[in-house]
DNA sequence: CAAGTAGTTTAGAACGGTTTTAAAGTAAAA
DNA sequence: TTTTACTTTAAAACCGTTCTAAACTACTTG
């Protein structure tokens, strides 16, 4: 499937714009990215787009699956092409991030999900410091 | 122990506004915070504090281990007067926060650290959805 | 294909959480 | 007591993100 369709199939118009950003993003090769660093790629390619539209776009791509956005506590937002259920080390001192595998990691005990609500995925971060 | 031991030990001097913050934050009952939502009950416990002074103190307590701050890519900083080791259930919708005590779950597999790096903590996030 | 319309892009302004600045204040050391 | 290092503060600056409103473009309908 190409990406005209894959936005199509989306739900999402293939706008010039997003079909640069797709280009990019809907390869194949998973990565961590932000807004800036996309912007930048897109810039360095010839292209360029407002960074509005850099933000809109990965909200609509977001909201459609097509990436997702990872949780951390910097202050910038970080985000994955890589929408399959995983999970991730991070470098507490330098904000990268790794990804792991789903079967790498499997819990032995959940705990009971309350009331009303539904277990919509679970994250596992793993934090790392270097060893000296 | 009391607070003024409590700052003491952990190398910070015990100023008055640091004092009154361990008043609040450290009286053994565990909660999730922002610097507003403490700032906010400063200034209705008939004291007031700069917000500058909000952060650096919760801060200094951060990098002491007197509180611990949550992993979410919410655009505010969340913080958590429990140091231990936890997880937490997450409202996607509000961003609410519940803990999850660590006996409550279990990892049967951890996948294989990067060589040269140490693991520096596991944190947990499931993410709730309302059921309908 | 033409005209209409609904959705999209954009620059720039606005926003909101957080950090910096630099001056005044305070705790601890000498 | 004097000195020194650290802390607090209001205000400005900062920076990632969202909003605004006007121009533009993809799609629909006739």
């Amino acid at each position: 499937m190409n990406n005209k369709e894959k936005l199509r199939n989306a739900g999402l118009r293939p706008t010039k714009q997003r079909m640069i950003v797709a280009d990019i993003l809907l390869n194949g090769f998973n990565r961590h990215f932000t807004a800036e660093n996309l912007q930048d790629e897109i810039n360095s390619s010839g292209n360029s787009m407002s960074i509005a539209t850099v933000y809109n776009c990965l909200k609509k791509f977001k909201n459609c699956g097509l990436i997702k956005q990872v949780e951390t506590s910097k202050d910038t937002a970080i985000f994955d092409t890589n929408t399959d259920y995983h999970h991730h080390f991070l470098n507490e001192e330098t904000g990268e991030l790794i990804d792991i595998e789903n079967e790498e990691i499997s819990l032995r005990k959940l705990p009971e999900i309350p009331q009303g609500y539904i277990n919509n995925g679970i994250e596992v971060i793993i934090k790392l410091k270097r060893h000296n």
